[in-house]
DNA sequence: CTCCATTCGGAAAGCGGTTTCCAGTATGCC
DNA sequence: GGCATACTGGAAACCGCTTTCCGAATGGAG
């Protein structure tokens, strides 16, 4: 392994020279000692031991995402858009998936933590239980009170700087969409109580046809995934237009419907929530509330790399906009 | 910031117990000072500065993984297999994205290297320009002189343990199994000539048509995601049959023949390559080669991690199974 | 009771950088 | 010419942890 001392023998200056040149200071180094060092540096294929930099500068060039699950379009795109910002800073990124267990979610923040990375990034929605979040909270403390930035995507309950899309309002906004077209009788798939992503969408749209004076919708709970979908719309009973608490899931309620010979949308419709790229080419195409989740990720890292250490957490609301496609269709 | 002297201060005990006692060590600390750091470390909050332990170790516990795009549901599977079983070894995951540039895939390495990550994985398909492949190498060879593992996912060039898809074998399988239902004339949406994958699948699928005596497919270069399927598939000319040589482009050209009033299967059949997941619930479903992405991504992790430093580099072929759906019909 | 083999705790030398502090030289100004 | 003021290079003190090497203590065997 050649080392910074064997580029500054090779080269023939001190050890303080050869560091200030090859590894970015304040203080520049005079033009013939400079070229010698990189000369000297690129004979010998010298490489920065990120761990001997990290440790004497006291800060690394790494940032920790926790995500529930990469196969999910949804943390993929987020994940996408993180990576990029973080790499116009110069920064790499270290994923850990928690495949949806909020024990490991903590224990990643815990090694992240070791890891001494720039920032951490939680994105996927909290759950209900308390306990579990402020044993979270506790973890992410510990993090911040040694230096560390912390930003997360989802809800304002970690008292860390947050991209918080509006869940309630863009289903709201749909649910308003769909009743425009004449729909009255709604189902909701709701995904699991527990997730408050999930509950914020179900109770949005529930809040926005209340207000219009409709019937309350049928709400559908299970799992937050592609099969949950597929399983909660076979109890649909009477409903007109089904809503499905994100894509994934309205994926599955549309796959159960087709192996039924239920038409959508000429017998239902069906809405979705996340407008996720790689499903925009289903048939029928699918109604959903957009969200930006690449900018978000990329938000996420701004925003945890910006402001003074001391600062008051800011919440960034992302705004949704919903998408009418095929799925969903007029009522006579 | 705790350290580990603080909390040996706080316990009353060296230094080096305390190392002894909170990072396994292959000596054992008696019960009582045992005890006596557990509690401080717990007491005072101690978290193990992993920049300092790699430092000191001259290894660190995360693995590097280069993909070409993580939103591509093909990465993000591989990405997820490589992640649960670097989990299972202790390791944390750091990924680099490369968005196709082969460049950021040799620079990946290099800041890899920095970080003296303990193994080093490269996915996606190789390119045909020997100047690049001969520069990744490089790199890699260099890193792997200072004692680094690496493992590759595609095409056995870069002289390192690889994870290898029967690419050819899987294309020619489907090709077989496609005019076993009766179709003769293809057309070949075949990605880009450059990347090593698409052509092999490609060739694959030409070579078998031959042995058959069939005529040659119309093959229809372009780029290798949706987009490149959907501009592909409006070149092909009087074919009964199209090969997408991946299931993203797949879903392109299912796309455009859709919205050209063209339909599949009864007017043209249409295959893809790698069977993703998310895709499954396609209309109709889609015909393709099967490969087991997240095994696949668990293996590289196993292959890299394992055999001792000189060992030959092992090649692990993978074998591909054709799954026939409803994209493709028997011609009558 | 002595002696040897273990076991266990501690001191200290790294691991490979960064950065502060010093000193020497060159420059600017009166 | 004399003196204050940049610049620039180098010595050395860390950053926090691991691990080798020692010495002391413990236990079993003879």
């Amino acid at each position: 392994m050649v080392t910074l001392e064997d580029v500054a023998r090779h080269a023939g200056v001190s050890l303080a020279t050869a560091s200030r040149v090859l590894n970015g200071s304040s203080r520049n180094v005079g033009r013939t000692m400079r070229e010698r060092v990189e000369k000297s540096a690129a004979v010998l294929g010298y490489r920065t031991n990120v761990a001997a930099q990290t440790l004497a500068r006291g800060a690394s060039n790494v940032i920790g995402l926790v995500v529930h699950d990469l196969v999910d379009p949804y943390f993929a795109a987020l994940a996408d858009g993180a990576m990029r910002a973080a790499e116009a800073h110069g920064h790499m990124v270290m994923v850990g998936t928690t495949h949806r267990d909020p024990e490991r979610e903590i224990a990643y923040v815990s090694t992240l933590n070791a890891q001494r990375v720039r920032a951490v990034l939680i994105s996927g929605s909290r759950v209900t239980d308390p306990d579990v979040t402020s044993r979270l909270r506790v973890e992410l403390d510990r993090y911040r009170e040694s230096g560390g930035r912390v930003a997360c995507v989802g809800q304002d309950l970690l008292g860390v700087g947050t991209i918080a899309p509006a869940n309630r309002e863009g289903a709201a906004e749909l649910a308003r969409s769909l009743a425009a077209l004449g729909h009255t009788r709604f189902a909701v798939l709701a995904g699991p109580p527990h997730l408050i992503t999930a509950a914020d969408r179900s109770a949005g749209f529930a809040e926005a046809l209340a207000g219009l004076g409709l019937p309350e919708p049928q709400v559908i709970h299970g799992p937050f995934d592609r099969d949950g979908g597929y399983e909660a719309v076979q109890e649909v009973a009477g409903a007109t237009c089904v809503f499905a608490v994100n894509d994934v899931m309205a994926v599955g309620a549309l796959a159960a419907l087709r192996s039924r010979g239920v038409r959508v949308p000429d017998d239902i419709s069906v809405a979705g929530f996340d407008d996720i790229g790689p499903l925009r080419d289903l048939t029928p195409s699918l109604t959903t509330v957009r969200l930006p989740l690449a900018e978000m990720g990329a938000q996420a890292v701004e925003l945890a790399l910006s402001g003074e250490e001391g600062d008051e957490p800011r919440v960034v609301p992302v705004e949704c906009e919903v998408v009418l496609r095929e799925s969903v269709r007029p009522l006579a």
